[in-house]
RNA sequence: GCGCCCGUAGCUCAGCCCGGAUAGAGCGCCGGACUACGAAUCCGUAGGCCGCAGGUUCGAAUCCUGCCGGGCGCACCA
């Protein structure tokens, strides 16, 4: 694990905290009953590179005003190395932090000796965590929804893997069940239609064009073999086949999209392995399930959900619920400190009874996360693209990643709070202009990359680092190495939060950066081979960033475009 | 009716967890910048009672309460 980083507002807390003990020590403070010192960023340039609210909270306690307090902290504040250029109270009491300009300059090196490891962190280091994310059910290939649930797991276990948790992914594959019935009779029904066979088709059975597909395909394998078979066998047959055959594809598409997974559950092994009767007849003993009209109900409402839950029904079958339930506690039982689930938002009301059966089962609620992935419109030159999946017109996610490419569909998926509802607009994430984020960020890299061919061309070896960096003095630059040195932050409350959107606004604030100070000075000066190095050194810290932050998003960082 | 989420610039959205000083970005509008490392870029102008009303606080987009408006759920479906 990398040491602790640079951390400018780490040591601006330190200088406060010393500065107030050393001023206790003159006598200067009645009371040396400090709060915790908050450093932040101002939003206002002119109010310095950090500030600090302190001699606000200290006020009432010490008795004293504010801006007083803050003469007095500053008085105290010691700066041996010099960080320091300006600090100064201003309006009800804060006190602003100016950093010197050279002080900024270790960060550079910071970033080229941690290089892909630049931004992590340890706050997960020991910790276990599993990321349950797509699990879509295998009766039918995954559209646009799924893909941002994809991006948005996949992410968020970049990222918590980044911040040392120990991270494994996990796809649900609910092969078991009415659904995976209803697909078997589904494909069979056009299995005997493709033979000639008058059929009506159900509307509760799969719609989609995809169904004749497997039927075809099963009568190239089998032939009429089927037809000779009674309708149960037939079906289930089919049931088994294109299971298998749709989530064989969901794999690849997955893959396609740049999604791997180190598990792959099956719903069917719960019920094989005998877990779910086990938890019924467990939650039985101990009347947590009770019967009542017929059914099996799950007493949730004792564990905060609104009414109980059917875990059987009356016709003897298990519902979902059953099995998730032996499900996460299965997931418990494997250890793991936390425990996220990534579900679109119109499951939101099936937490408390999750929480509820994890309350039951003896387990902490708390370390069940959710997450809720709004639904996703999507959109061509503004025109909505119908998306029924009643009728069967879903759009396949597959379709979207041959359109626009994976890098722009992941990157849109990730430019908002996954609570927002997404629009995606097929002909925006084609366009290379500032519309679009996607390319605005890679450009970056792209750029850097050419200037260190440039460079070569010139007889200049980028990787070669300078002696010194007292030369990148420009404005624009320190405001660069400022941008870079926030990172870690930023991946901190990423991990913390769960949320990916925060490195996507991120590398659009550094890429905005970057294109600045690129339209402004030129990297290969034409007569000052220091400076050019320490250009290069710089720029080349730029698109180590990118890079890295561009990796958490599962987005490529092109050399050229 | 109940529950969850949302309401910030003309549009699409960050910021809210953990309260700070003059609320940000992209697009769009208007006006500029290529004989120089990729103009897929940059620079500038205009644009806001942060849904409304109270409360807490020295200080509220941020916390609390109530209302209004929108989305999604409220199955012996998944």
């Amino acid at each position: 694990m990398p040491k602790k980083g640079i951390q400018m507002k780490q040591k601006i807390k330190e200088r406060v905290s010393q500065a107030l003990a050393a001023a206790y020590e003159d006598g200067e403070f009645p009371s040396s009953a400090f709060p915790a010192v908050a450093v932040e960023a101002p939003k206002v340039e002119a109010h310095g590179d950090f500030s600090t609210n302190i001699s606000m909270v200290m006020a009432s306690v010490q008795k004293m005003a504010p801006r007083k307090i803050a003469e007095i902290i500053i008085r105290h504040l010691d700066d041996p190395e010099h960080m320091l250029e300006n600090t100064e109270i201003a309006g009800p009491g804060f006190i602003n932090f100016f950093i010197s300009p050279s002080a900024w300059h270790p960060v550079l090196h910071e970033i080229h000796e941690k290089d892909a490891a630049y931004g992590a962190s340890d706050m997960g280091k020991g910790k276990r965590v599993q990321v349950e994310f797509v699990s879509s059910n295998p009766t039918g290939p995954l559209h646009v929804g799924h893909g941002r649930g994809a991006a948005v797991g996949d992410s968020v276990a970049n990222i918590l893997s980044f911040c040392g948790y120990d991270v494994q992914r996990e796809y649900y594959v609910n092969d078991s069940g009415r659904q995976i019935k209803t697909l078997g009779r589904s494909v069979f029904l056009r299995y005997q239609e493709l033979f000639g066979k008058e059929i009506t088709f159900p509307e509760d059975c799969y719609q989609g064009e995809y169904v004749r597909d497997l039927a075809m395909k099963i009568r190239e394998d089998e032939g009429d073999a089927l037809l000779q078979k009674d309708e149960d066998q037939a079906t289930l047959h089919c049931a088994h086949m294109a299971t298998a055959d749709i989530l064989a594809g969901i794999k690849e598409d997955l893959e396609d999209f740049g999604v791997l997974f180190d598990r792959w559950y099956s719903e069917q092994g719960l019920y094989d392995s005998g877990k779910v009767d086990q938890m019924i007849s467990a939650f039985r003993s101990q009347g947590i399930i009770y019967e009542k009209d017929g059914a099996l109900w799950f007493k949730t409402s004792d564990y905060g959900d609104e009414k109980d839950r059917v875990v059987v029904k009356n016709d003897g079958e298990t519902t979902y619920f059953a099995s998730d339930i032996a499900y996460h506690q299965e997931k418990f039982e494997r250890g793991f400190d936390r425990v996220i689930d990534v579900w679109g938002a119109d499951h939101h009301g099936y937490i408390p009874r999750m929480k509820a059966s994890l309350a039951a089962s003896g387990h902490n609620p708390d370390q069940l996360d959710v997450i809720l992935v709004k639904m996703v419109n999507l959109l061509r030159d503004g025109q909505p693209v119908s998306m029924s999946t009643r009728a069967g017109e879903f759009v396949p996610l597959q379709d979207v990643v041959s359109e626009v490419g994976r890098d722009a569909a992941r990157f849109i998926f990730l430019t908002r709070h996954y609570e927002s509802p997404l629009d995606f607009d097929l002909e925006l994430a084609k366009k290379r202009t500032n519309d679009n984020p996607v390319f605005y960020v890679q450009y970056v890299h792209a750029r850097i990359a050419n200037i260190q061919v440039k460079g070569h061309e010139r007889g200049i070896d980028p990787s070669e680092a300078p002696s010194d960096v007292s030369m990148v003095t420009a404005p624009e630059e320190i405001e660069l190495i400022k941008a870079m040195s926030r990172y870690p932050e930023v991946v901190e409350a990423a991990g913390a939060l769960m949320e990916p959107h925060r490195i996507t606004y991120y590398l659009m604030d550094l890429a905005s950066a970057f294109h600045a100070y690129y339209n402004k000075h030129r990297v290969l000066t034409d007569d000052d081979p220091e400076l050019t190095r320490g250009r290069l050194h710089l720029v080349r810290a730029v698109q180590k960033v990118i890079r890295n932050g561009l990796t958490l998003l599962g987005v490529s960082a092109p050399e050229k475009m």
